[in-house]
DNA sequence: CGAAAATAGTTTACGTGGAAACTATTTCCG
DNA sequence: CGGAAATAGTTTCCACGTAAACTATTTTCG
């Protein structure tokens, strides 16, 4: 480094202007801290957010279509495959085509899969207490009503 | 409300269960959704979102380093040169080395730059104004404190 | 019935973003 | 000075997710 007033001049600081008012730059960098915080706390295992959701809701609706389970969470069908062969291969989720629509595939967790979940539950579930940090607990859970409400999940079950 | 063994077996139903608690999930679904109104308001131009912060921060922070503005929005060197590359050959950021130091690249905006900047300017900061979305005005302010707080962008103030 | 449309899932081909290794330049010290 | 370390950016390769085209079934309806 040279002096201190060039590297006032060139670096530290970076206006980000009214660009730090637009809802999908803040979510970009909220989810970035986020995943940071995911895999500061869970990263040690080999477990990925999205699987860990998926393998999460099927274990919670057993038997569902695997398209119905996709849409509901916005995954798509190309990636949906993918994923629910992972899992498979993994030992965790069964395929079954069941006789009255042969187009389908039901999906169900084996036992392994749901000794997964349970291992891993706390910690996934927990993490959000973890990203949290720089909130209030009053705070974070208006955030987290305010998200469940503008990404449309507030009349299903909670 | 039906009961469990009947919801599980629906087609429509998929309990979500305790995992729409997680601000991660929530993020993630919060982040799918504004992307939609972003590209239902703008996708008709040829407009990304992280392309368009990072010609909106550039225009801000002339002359920065690539580095710099890459390390505060978290974009990853090697990402950030393929966006510079892209952005540069559209013909909207020069690139210039400096004589001091050979090994750095420093950014602005040309004319075009900023014109396009000027032109797309409202139509992407405004992006967020929950007009389609299920949030009340000053429920959206309140998210995007919290977010803003939540992510660390909280420059001074609260 | 049977052809056309709809539906479920898969495959292919691609674009975005990241980790690790690499090049070039500058700084640090022995 | 001159080699080791640090720094800035790039390149290579890989994971994630998507769109579009495809296969296989089921449904619709003339």
């Amino acid at each position: 480094m040279t002096d201190a007033l060039t590297e006032t001049l060139d670096d530290e600081i970076v206006e980000l202007g009214e660009i730090t008012g637009s809802l999908g730059f803040l979510l970009r960098m909220a989810q970035l801290r986020a995943f940071d915080y995911f895999f500061q706390t869970l990263g040690e295992h080999d477990l990925r957010p999205g699987e860990f959701t998926v393998l999460w809701v099927i274990g919670l609706n057993p038997g569902l279509r695997q398209g119905t389970i996709a849409r509901r969470l916005h995954i798509k069908p190309a990636h949906m495959t993918k994923l629910i062969q992972r899992l498979s291969a993994a030992g965790w989720v069964t395929r079954t085509v069941p006789q009255d629509d042969r187009r389908s595939v039901r999906l169900a967790l084996t036992g392994e899969g749901e000794a997964f979940v349970a291992r891993y539950r706390d910690g996934f579930l927990h993490a959000h207490l973890a990203e949290r940090s720089n909130l209030a607990p009053d705070d974070a859970e208006h955030l987290i009503a305010l998200l469940r409400r503008y990404s449309g999940l507030e009349g299903a079950g909670t």
